[in-house]
DNA sequence: AATATATGCGTGTACGATAACGCACAATTA
DNA sequence: TAATTGTGCGTTATCGTACACGCATATATT
């Protein structure tokens, strides 16, 4: 392993000559520095990261911008955990973090923290950031310092700055979805619901689902509008309009986490054991509907390592100083009564 | 956060006795020891494991024994990959490790690794042990020094000195994959293999897959010995008896990531299309398979998360001196044509 | 009583990198 | 010409821990 003082020795300068070449400090001569560099580049010189961050006594500081815990049947309890797992690994680097929950279904409240951040921009040495608000979030970022980096987890907003995307596939789950529905029912009356406010992803979750169903003639789709913004129990009140609507319904995809109202209602009206039930999320409710098998599947795009990878992605870019992926696509797993119980997100 | 210094300092003591006190090495009267040792309680001193191992200059070198990365149809290459990332992780640490590889139908040459361990053991500072050769693995860890940390992956042995086992519920997963069977066949003729030489977890996959089908009325189930020891292409010649015997064959179950052999032969035959084939992990034949539709469902029990989690575990052990858990049960995987290209295991 | 051994504890230095400090000399400015 | 500023470097303290070493003092051995 090759030290700053055996570089130092070979170049015949001090370690601060070294030093201040690695870090293009200047006060060095055009001459000293090549030939300094030449031997960094030939003997693969890499500083010891653990060294440095025992010299740079720092305390690190990240934010976390992203709704409520508590919101969408506390599905944002799960990206916390997963923070809280690397924040626990890399605890010894001095690394702390700052959450900033906002209200996911108000404008205001995602203002106000993003206003909050500004504010006191200087606290932060990265930000771990779910853009749920997209046009809000694409403003936010747009004004952000240019050397204080940033990664996306959950969902993604057009950007080119930001350090890392970490997030999900929501076309393809879509028709992973589907697939699943087919497995199940082979003919008959389907419905899924379009989520408001707009938000990509889950968009693109019935974008998928829809594409893959619309065209065999052995299924008929039925798309209902569910506006939470008007309604926390918005899934609850349409799950009662399909019935109404549609008897004989087969089965039924919700793009979110809450299925579990849906299965609620079911469970309520003794019909969830001839209606096919998938939805997204291994939050609390979802996992005993999934046991009793209200509910058949759940697909999950394992939101605790979306948030531990936020965060490593960070440390390993500003602490490490490693580079990191640009993005990163995390699994779509299937979860059934059969394997809940073994399941880490 | 509380120092040696700031300990030292408190008790009245020099740094060199507190280290003596936390390290118990002896030479320090019973009285310092206590008030010493009450100051780090009471502060809940915790050392630096940063500048601990900077000041240890020591590098560690754990050992990794399992069968030759390329057995299997190449599925022994997938904890290899978490292994490296797991090294790459903590590389800082100045970790290493040395790979032993051995015949996995072979008793001697599993012995052999057995010995070269053994013969070298002070260069060790901990073990990964996939114990797939059960009885010999028992004796071999018997063996080993009370002080040399080991842990196991992939399959469990009887052992109460073993610092954590990874691994999975294979009994749970051959639940799952009736389940998965029973999603695409509502009746008739099933197979599966009982794969020899006895493996305890690939037996259990069987042993839960068999349990879920044999009491329903709607299947017949056959079972087939394959011995792998008398033939590599073991798999492809019983998949041939299968159709011999059970021409009207709906579906099969394969315990192992062998399953390409048979999807193999029924492309050949052309009876992909009619039969329903469920195996274990993603190697890269059974990845072709199950995107073409020749394989209808792969389980992965994350082969290279096993792989991580092992280096992962001696090094929290070993080096950070943190508690590990006990046993680490990997989640198990539904993998269809849909989720595939997105899967990390 | 003289010497050997054991115990209790402090000192010093290394680990590798960072960054503040300072010194010598040159170039610029007043 | 004297004072100021800038450049190019070396030196050194620092982070928190580990450990070799050495010096006292106490106890045991001859």
């Amino acid at each position: 392993m090759i030290t700053l003082n055996e570089i130092a020795h070979l170049a015949s300068v001090s370690v601060g000559t070294v030093d201040r070449v690695i870090h293009d400090r200047g006060r060095v001569s055009e001459e000293t520095k090549k030939r300094v560099q030449k031997l960094i580049d030939e003997l693969n010189y890499k500083p010891n990261v653990i060294a440095r961050n025992l010299s740079l006594k720092k305390t690190y500081n990240f934010g976390v911008l992203m709704p409520r815990p508590e919101q969408d049947g506390r599905y944002w309890e799960l990206p916390v955990n997963g923070i809280e797992k690397a924040i626990d690994e890399i605890k010894m680097y001095n690394v702390e973090v700052s959450y900033l929950f906002y209200d996911k279904y108000s404008e205001t409240s995602f203002r106000e923290v993003c206003l909050q951040v500004e504010s006191s921009i200087e606290n932060y040495d990265g930000l771990v950031i779910a853009p749920v608000r997209s046009k809000a979030s694409e403003k936010f970022v747009e004004e952000l310092p240019k050397n204080l980096p940033f990664v996306f987890i959950d969902s993604y907003i057009r950007c080119n700055s930001c350090l890392s995307y970490i997030g999900q596939e929501s076309y393809q789950s879509g028709i992973l979805a589907a697939k699943l529905m087919r497995l199940k029912i082979d003919h008959g009356n389907i419905a899924t619901m379009r989520v408001l406010p707009v938000d990509y992803h889950i968009d693109d979750r019935v974008k998928g689902f829809s594409d893959s169903i619309k065209n065999m003639d052995a299924y008929h789709l039925h798309v209902f509008d569910a506006d939470r913004e008007k309604d926390l129990f918005i899934f609850r009140e349409t799950t009662k309009r399909i019935l109404n609507e549609v008897p004989d319904i087969k089965g039924i995809f919700v793009p979110s986490s809450c299925i579990h109202q849906v299965a609620d209602f079911l469970v309520e009206k003794h019909r969830e054991r001839d209606i096919v039930l998938i939805g997204y999320d291994l939050v609390e409710d979802n996992r005993k509907h999934l046991k009793s098998g209200a509910i058949d599947f759940v697909i999950s795009q394992r939101p605790a390592l979306q948030g531990y990878q936020g965060i490593i992605s960070l440390f390993r870019h500003v602490i490490l100083k490693e580079s990191v992926e640009e993005k990163v696509i995390v699994p779509m797993d299937i979860l059934t009564m059969e394997n809940v119980d073994y399941y880490q997100g």
